[in-house]
DNA sequence: ACGGCTAGTCGTACCGTGTACCAACAACGT
DNA sequence: ACGTTGTTGGTACACGGTACGACTAGCCGT
């Protein structure tokens, strides 16, 4: 017995197949992504998978040893999306990178919860394909191994906290908060305001109502706009600080 | 009845207090924090809590309305941590901003359960006085206010992405991993290799033992400094791309 | 055709979570 | 001393992940 260990990792494990299974891994993944793009990360249960599926709770245990293993199925799923088709693929460094760096945000928007629920998923196989993507951008540069892995990590930051901050800020709008508490809540902040701790948030606000000072602020500018925006300060900071040439024009 | 409706937000609802209750809020928030910085914040229970504290479970549902309102309690005294004495404010933007900005980060790496624990809860007073904070950092700039609110948000941007990608790094070697999945991992990632998809990673490790290619991917340099190093890039970039002056030497 | 092996399915049960509900207690004004 | 009401906490419920083991059904060897 115990000649061949069921593998610790899911990616070497074989899944199910030698007798028509019902399902494959993918299609549970796929069910789970689903769920938890209407309703929400929380939504993703077991049992909800598997009613979803028509199947038994513990059916799903079969394909997957744990739920961190189906969420480990989602993660790759995920990374497969921030891929780039090799046509598709710009020469210059900065305009790859920015490629990249655009995809990885598109699909981080489009799956706000992927970013705080995913977060403890092991690096799959698609994860290492965008990683290979990344440094294919920059290949083109000349720099060293070290100064590479900066300029990505540098450049992940950026994508990552953007997208985690732009998907905070839009759902602070919708959940439970009802016109009565969001009434509350401004009248707790000209509480705030009338203590006189505040004269720079006061002077940026100049008196508007705080419902249309945020547009006021950030202009006419859509959310992805000011991701690329803030993207090519980025990256002329590093083009200048690593003696990089900009893409003509 | 309901002449003065219970407040939707906890800043505005008294807590108890004319009859000497057994705690008090900050004290609850205290004891959640505590246990969420020796064993996460899945440990922080209200059961947990309680037990901690003495008190029976529900007790605490006398002084906050539902966890939610315990975790903006926490994100509160969080964010206490996070404001800067008057007397160590730098009087340049951009040594000021890099204050709040470490400070920020600091924070976040002590509590590294924080950005992704606390993400739903409502700012709070001390928040408010970050915001003000980081305003006035960058007051002497001469900056319009859509210019101002960009430039933080770039630099929160960074701040966050930066912290929660360090947090996933350092805790990424730590958790089940036993020494049998992780020589596990390194055979599935020379296997990937293997295939020839990934010529760029592999040069990039150029051959070594792929346990010794991150610290000599990073170099030298701490955490914290490479984090200092990243922000310099990006407010140089900010500089030159908003016209402002760097601080003399 | 027929056992028998075993891949695949899934019901039941256990523990842990947040919290609604309500009974009990104790501090204060009278 | 009494009633009011601020404060405490026990019990119960729905929901979560998953261990265990009984069941069903597809395939192989005969």
């Amino acid at each position: 017995m115990a000649s061949v260990e069921n593998s610790g990792l899911i990616w070497t494990r074989p899944e199910p197949g030698t007798r028509r299974p019902k399902f494959t891994r993918d299609q549970i993944a796929a069910t789970a992504l689903a769920i938890a793009d209407s309703e929400g990360f929380a939504a993703v249960s077991m049992r909800r998978i598997a009613g979803e599926l028509g199947a038994g709770t513990m059916t799903l245990y079969y394909y997957v040893r744990t739920k961190d293993e189906l969420v480990a199925l989602m993660d790759d799923a995920i990374m497969a999306e921030v891929l780039i088709p090799a046509d598709e693929f710009p020469s210059h460094w900065y305009d790859a990178l920015t490629a990249v760096a655009t995809r990885t945000w598109d699909v981080l928007i489009r799956h706000p919860w992927a970013l705080h629920s995913l977060r403890n998923a092991p690096a799959g196989p698609n994860a290492a394909r965008h990683f290979e993507q990344s440094l294919a951008a920059i290949a083109d540069t000349g720099l060293d191994a070290p100064d590479k892995f900066a300029l990505l990590a540098w450049v992940d930051d950026y994508v990552h906290g953007n997208a985690m901050r732009s998907a905070e800020i839009r759902s602070a709008g919708e959940p439970a908060m009802d016109e009565q508490t969001i009434e509350e809540a401004i009248r707790f902040g000209e509480t705030l305001m009338a203590t006189g701790e505040f004269p720079q948030t006061l002077a940026l606000f100049d008196g508007a109502d705080p419902r249309d000072a945020f547009p006021r602020l950030i202009g006419e500018l859509t959310e992805r706009e000011r991701f690329l925006h803030g993207l090519s300060v980025l990256l002329d900071g590093v083009a200048h600080r690593l003696h990089l040439d900009l893409p003509p024009r």
